[in-house]
DNA sequence: AAACAGTTTAACCATATGGTTAATTTTATT
DNA sequence: AATAAAATTAACCATATGGTTAAACTGTTT
């Protein structure tokens, strides 16, 4: 792998862990095995590594999800996608959560400003691919007269949830390493259930 | 209101909004209106400020949702008092979900130690008075067989993911100041209507 | 092999920040 | 009023940290 690419990783990890302010470019540089110069040799400066960071995450993210929604299949099928989707590439890529939400904490303004960047370029579609996902699935009968808007968002908060709590809640419930794919697992059935039972029609 | 109280104040907005390290110890000081040497001579370091501040937003956090669990009602109600009581406190203390979500992805070391301490306290049954409201409403055959865990996990995530991403949500969904209100009384009918209709058994 | 661009390093630098202190003002006590 | 204790202030201090730089190293082109 190459030094910028690994400065990058390295990123990732330590901005998600310490925060934006948190984040020490020289821990950053010892995790990705750099001098610190480097950092700004290919970054400029610590705003601009985060900038980077969070473009990174963000477009990896959206690739993702609109991959799910624009494959053909039912709309409760491509909600349960979703789900699956999401947590598991959370579950793949623990530094997310983390740095969105502190991101978010913070004001959000690094994100609104790359999110503006997305606006105009094709990828950015997917808030308006899953609205659709729903407006069909009400159109087709499938789905109970639910608010959308509000729907998206609790299946947002359904599935991050445990990523934003995890050290507290593994504490809490007692999760080791080996069990995790499985608590996963039942997260994901869990969320799909508790979200179907809610919002399909029942005959 | 005396000086420990507005640093304490003064303090919860700060590290909501700039998150542990991001937090100065001058910024606190001129929010306060108050000699930054205060800070220290009332807290000793911002580590043991910050701990204070955790330890007040959770025994205030804890207090105010007990009281919703011993009150005798139905489960669904109980359930439904919670919903509202947790959205409510986030609305009036904007600055819980900040501090709570930063140190929890930071590996969150203060709350353990924290809690631990309340454990013994007799305030400490929250958990289990929450598990036994379900626990009841499956004996009194009201809830589906639901796994309660998960199930308290998803509503903590549906409450909690309107604060979480507030910034970009409201940027996003365009909601102004007076609207805000509105739009939080919409959430909280719509998380305790996906809830019921997902963990009610239907006759 | 000389020249050149790209990459990497160690040693620095300026500054912001957490924290201290000694002196001063305010409040309570006798 | 005198005295002691508590509260407050301005001026400092030590250090950590983001950022710079000039020199050295590496690989490629001619």
């Amino acid at each position: 792998m190459d030094t910028r690419e690994r400065i990058l990783n390295s990123a990732k990890l330590v901005f998600s862990q310490r925060g934006r302010e948190g984040a020490r470019m020289q821990e950053i540089a010892d995790l990705a095995g750099v001098n610190k110069a480097m950092l700004f040799y290919y970054f400029t400066s610590k705003d601009k590594l985060y900038e980077d960071v969070l473009r990174n995450i963000m477009t990896h993210l959206f690739m993702n999800i609109n991959n799910v929604t624009t494959s053909a299949v039912k709309p409760e099928s491509k909600i349960e996608k979703i789900v699956e989707t999401y947590v598991d590439l959370m579950n793949k890529n623990p530094y997310i959560p983390g740095i969105i939400i502190a991101e978010v904490a913070s004001g959000a303004d690094t994100l609104k400003k790359l999110l503006a960047e997305l606006k105009d370029s094709a990828e950015f579609t997917l808030p308006q691919n899953i609205k659709q996902i729903f407006i069909h699935g009400k159109q087709d009968h499938r789905f109970r007269g639910i608010d959308v808007e509000q729907t998206i968002l609790s299946i947002l908060g359904m599935c991050v949830i445990y990523f934003i709590g995890k050290p507290l809640v593994n504490d809490i419930l007692k999760i080791n390493g080996e069990d995790e794919s499985k608590f996963l697992r039942r997260r994901v059935k869990h969320i799909i259930d508790l979200l179907e039972n809610g919002i399909l029609i029942r005959k």
